[in-house]
RNA sequence: GCCCCCGUAGCUCAGCUGGUUAGAGCUGCAGGCUUUUAACCUGUGAGUCGUCGGUUCGAAUCCGACCGGGGGCACCA
């Protein structure tokens, strides 16, 4: 090599991976046999003393993270899904050839070694490489070893690099597994019937929001991405299905910030015999088994906002609630007129009593719920799927679960009289008509659904993704989301 | 959609009251070193300063528009 060589990043890799090729080496191999993973490998040897040597031979395979030459020998880390190791790679052990084609490899590249387990001076578990094998070249850099990789745009554009660079991502990312794993075997063992419903809907419903519009060319008509999936699940509770749970992605047309992306995972259940009061009870004890199960601890949360999430979580009707933060008695402020003046803001048109307690609830309490809270007992009005409350008047049966001053989670009482909800359809329906796009279309299949008969049924929607900010404490979602959505 | 902040080498950053050929560390390349671990030592290469336009004798630096990102507001879970 002389000076004159281009000297760009991505032609070095390329010249290495034509002087591999040139020495009989393929850089694509298609596997690597007898390999152990690497935390086996460590613990195995965990109790070695610095300078100690084995006659263990093992076979790791990984990624290059680290690089150090020595002249007649080198130290390489090799990095696999589980654990990190160094090898030794000494002039007088490995095959000649092999230890000059050291020189082509880079940081990046997967190789498989085999060698015995040694401790080195400084005490460091390490392979004495008897022979190497490249498993795939990298043609491109990897992000700075020791800064990482840090530009936010490009943790996200560029996922694998970000996982590449840096742990604590890997670390979100597995507790992320863990939680949905865990999630699913808690409802598992409780009986609970996993189910798949449409995703591509002709009518969406089961939430109050905006939904994404696709086209079936074949039918030649409009789909909706589905807003939740309440209603189908409902009817499968109609269908006799006690028991029964869905966890996947729901997608909504609204803005993007720190807590929401227009797809994310959510997971909803409902089980017949049950009301909110079941729900509640069973959230806070899934939500903190899950807690110990993925952490080993209920105690999760920011820096500086940590939260104790075993049960029993605050209960706080929504009244009690905006009274005690505003002091504003929504039960007093009973017209439109009336509560927007109590609450010193100007009315616009179309928006109601309820948008407006909504309103005030977001700004005035909801960032300070911080510690584990049911909110009770909400307005009909915004409410278009849940029951009357029993005693109550004005009120339904339902509460939302707020961590670290996030919502995390929605149940009711879930609404079975059919009449009862062909009128608050209706209600939604003028409202829709009336502009307000979040408003609820009429779906006359599902009432036809709850004319069948549907029993007395509690269910719950669980923000999987808030969820997973909460234990893995991050502030904002996107940490949490594999490949959160970007322009372009 | 609105407001504020940001965009300099593959990565992490400096330079920004306008003024020689835009700097550093890591990465890369050449060389040295048989126990290092952010290895070290010597030498060396690498940039449409987000894009386009404007002001100016002169723009990474000042102004405008656009693109992309972050945060906040609005809206939602």
């Amino acid at each position: 090599m002389t000076d004159s060589q281009p000297s760009d990043l991505l032609a070095e890799r390329r010249e290495k991976l034509e002087r591999l090729r040139q020495a009989g080496v393929e850089p694509f191999p298609h596997g690597f046999e007898g390999r152990e993973e690497i935390a086996d490998v460590t613990s195995t040897h965990q109790g070695l003393e610095a300078g100690q040597e084995t006659d263990r031979v093992h076979r790791v395979a990984g990624r290059i993270t680290g690089r150090r030459g020595h002249g007649k020998a080198a130290f390489l880390d090799v990095r696999d899904s589980g654990g990190t190791i160094q090898l030794l790679m000494k002039a007088d052990v490995l095959d000649p050839k092999q230890f000059e084609l050291l020189d082509e490899l880079d940081l990046g590249d997967f190789i498989g070694v085999e060698g015995r387990a040694i401790a080195t001076r400084r005490g460091e578990l390490s392979l004495e490489a008897s022979g190497w094998e490249l498993l795939a070249k990298s043609l491109r850099p990897p992000p700075d070893k020791f800064h990482g990789l840090e530009d936010t745009e490009t943790r996200y554009r560029r996922r694998e690099l970000d996982l590449i660079a840096n742990e604590e991502t890997r670390r979100i990312f597995q507790v992320r597994a863990r939680t949905v794993s865990s999630i699913r075997r808690w409802l598992d063992d409780r009986g609970f019937a996993e189910v798949e419903t449409p995703v591509l809907q002709p009518l969406y419903g089961g939430a109050l929001a905006r939904p994404f519009t696709t086209h079936h060319n074949a039918l030649d008509r409009e789909f909706y991405l589905r807003i939740a999936t309440e209603l189908y699940l409902k009817r499968c509770v109609v269908g006799g299905i006690e028991k029964v749970y869905e966890l996947g992605k729901d997608f909504r047309n609204e803005g993007i910030s720190p807590k929401h992306n227009p797809e994310f995972t959510m997971l909803e259940w409902y089980e017949a015999y049950a009301d909110y009061e079941k729900t509640a009870a069973d959230l806070e004890v899934l939500v903190s088994d899950v807690a110990e199960a993925v952490l080993g601890t209920t105690r999760a949360g920011r820096e500086g906002q940590e939260v104790d999430l075993s049960p029993p979580w605050k209960r706080i009707t929504l009244r009690e609630a905006i009274q005690a933060e505003s002091g504003i008695d929504i039960e007093s402020e009973t017209t439109r007129e009336g509560l927007a003046a109590a609450m010193g803001v100007e009315l616009e048109d179309g928006v109601g009593w309820g948008k407006l307690v909504d309103s005030l609830f977001s700004k005035e309490v909801e960032p300070k719920l911080v510690e584990p809270t049911f909110v009770t007992d909400y307005p009909v009005e915004l409410s278009p799927f849940a029951k009357a409350h029993r005693t109550r008047p004005g009120v339904v049966e339902r509460w939302e679960a707020f961590v670290g001053g996030v919502e995390i989670a929605n149940s009711f009482t879930e609404l079975n009289d059919p009449d009862e909800q062909r009128r608050r359809f209706e209600q939604q329906a003028a409202e829709l008509a009336g502009g307000d796009e979040e408003a609820q279309p009429y779906d006359e299949s599902f009432i036809e659904a709850l004319e069948q008969g549907m029993p007395p049924t509690g269910g719950v929607g669980l923000g999987i993704d808030r969820l997973v900010m909460t234990l893995a404490g991050t502030s904002s979602l996107r940490e949490v989301v594999l490949f959160p959505a970007m322009r372009d």
